[in-house]
DNA sequence: GCCAACGTTGGC
DNA sequence: GCCAACGTTGGC
């Protein structure tokens, strides 16, 4: 059994969830994901004790605000069965799900903000294809390797 | 609020 | 299976 950590970063807008709001419930379904790489990641490579940076983003000062961890394998998004929800997928059923997510658990907030314009100096630590930076990119789920994660929280 | 980037949808 | 239209993301 390999229990070899992984790491993510999750995007969240504040005004919808925040750092704040994870510390408060403590761990939380981590619903609304509509895209299908985002998705594929959470279903299928997620491990319970993944690391996980949490963005915020578009907010003033987008960049990474603390660190949560996977507590959940993936199941299905029960935002997707139901139509009063924003997340409501008319296409999808409880036997064939389209949606699945996992829980996130609080981990710390970082001192301070380390936002992406810091982050963006950093590019060739991080490597040039890394998610964040990488131009027009709009993935909200994807992985973080040891060492950009390193690297991040060395910024704090 | 603007708009570039990009994923998805649906007509053909 | 192409691709134009459309909707969304997210920095600025």
């Amino acid at each position: 059994m390999s229990l070899r950590r992984r790491y993510w970063l999750m995007k969240s807008e504040p005004d919808a969830f925040s750092i704040d709001d994870l510390q408060r419930v403590g761990t939380e379904p981590w619903n609304g994901v509509r895209n299908y790489q985002a998705r594929n990641f959470m279903r299928d490579q997620m491990q319970v004790g993944d690391g996980v940076l949490f963005y915020h983003s578009n907010c003033v000062v987008p960049g990474i605000v603390g660190t949560a961890t996977v507590a959940s394998r993936a199941y299905p998004d029960a935002t997707q069965f139901d139509p009063k929800s924003d997340y409501y997928d008319p296409k999808a059923t409880r036997e064939e799900p389209r949606w699945f997510l996992v829980d996130v658990a609080f981990e710390r907030k970082l001192r301070r903000t380390i936002a992406l314009d810091e982050i963006k100096q950093h590019a060739d630590a991080l490597g040039e294809e890394f998610a964040l930076i990488r131009r027009g990119n709009r993935l909200s789920v994807f992985p973080v390797s040891a060492t950009q994660w390193k690297h991040l929280l060395a910024l704090e």
